[in-house]
DNA sequence: CCTTTCAGTCTACGCTTGTTGACTGAAAGC
DNA sequence: GCTTTCAGTCAACAAGCGTAGACTGAAAGG
């Protein structure tokens, strides 16, 4: 027996899971109510009674994923960002890429990613090193950033390889970063 | 006297520029024909006679600018690689992030510019000593593209910097992936 | 059992979009 | 000077969009 308030649950789950996974695709604007709720096996109506608007929907589907906090001496920290690193090239970080691609085609999302970068930023640099931390810590965003990007969304030929492989040439950058060492000469 | 062939040149000649203003600024899905042709002080109707279709015209307003050949020894790499992304970080290249912008909403784009940086890619790694030569120039192109991005799209705190300091910190680790070398422990 | 509630469906609206084609008027060619 | 060409304008189109609201039928509640 299936009861009024688990039935609804279940829908809105699956709607979300399925706005989750088409912004994820093809981003806000390529993305239609209608595409949802087909592949919700759901309504276009049922999705505006429940979530508002598109725009809300995508609020709730595309929420960044905090990363959890970064701390500890740099050596930590620097073991930190390799692990985390290193899940993100491993499987696909839907929602994350979904909330870059919103990124660059909805204005409003483009503000909570750079609260999100710029809040994770700041409170590694505070643990770094060196009078220049932002500027290193903002360069390991950006290099996370590169990564991911060049590697799911572009498919970049070279980084089509085993994280391993690419972190083993990502990570002494990362140390180098954190640590504010300079490579030998 | 302006003659009619003057006249086409100059009127397609605003209109690509109002094209590559727009879709750097909102992506291909947010720039409508209608503000293209707003902003050139023409016509919708005008925009499809010249460039056939919203498709084509983004196609020619941000093909993505070739960067020159890069060769040489791995020194000499290095230095055009570093002269390169400084030239980049300085002033906004704009058809280049209406390129990235639009690999994000954009499907065929995101092919446009994977075929562009596979491209350059190959051609640096064929230079390079190390037999991880192509992930390493993988890496150099995903650092790149991660610090465009973070800079002038998501306008990540750490790295509104002058790009003299930016490159003291990313200079380094371009030599690094270059040479194949390792930062002291 | 009868009423109320509410998950889910269906239809249609107003709007914006890319795109087309007929039209206008001035430059080009003879 | 007369015809042809063609840059530029205007109005309208079909399609797709987000969204609203009336409707249906079964579960909930007394």
């Amino acid at each position: 027996m299936t009861t009024r308030a688990e039935a609804r649950r279940q829908t809105e789950s699956r709607i979300l899971s399925a706005a989750r996974e088409l912004f994820g695709e093809h981003g806000f604007d390529r993305t239609t109510v209608r595409m949802v709720a087909a592949r919700a096996g759901s309504d276009p109506g049922l999705v505006m009674r429940y979530f508002g608007s598109k725009e809300q929907l995508f609020a709730q589907a595309a929420a960044i994923p905090a990363d959890g906090a970064i701390e500890g001496t740099p050596d930590e920290i620097a073991a930190q960002l390799t692990a985390a690193l290193t899940e993100k090239l491993a499987d696909e970080p839907i929602a994350a890429l979904a909330a870059l691609r919103a990124m660059f085609s909805h204005p409003e999302a483009a503000g909570e990613v750079r609260k999100a970068m710029t809040a994770q930023q700041r409170q590694i640099a505070d643990q770094l090193p060196g009078d220049d931390a932002l500027v290193r810590s903002g360069v390991i965003g950006a290099l996370t950033l590169g990564l991911v990007v060049s590697r799911h969304l572009v498919q970049l030929d070279g980084l089509d390889v085993p994280p391993e492989r690419l972190m083993a040439i990502a990570g002494p950058l990362i140390d180098e970063l954190v640590t504010g060492s300079r490579p030998v000469e």
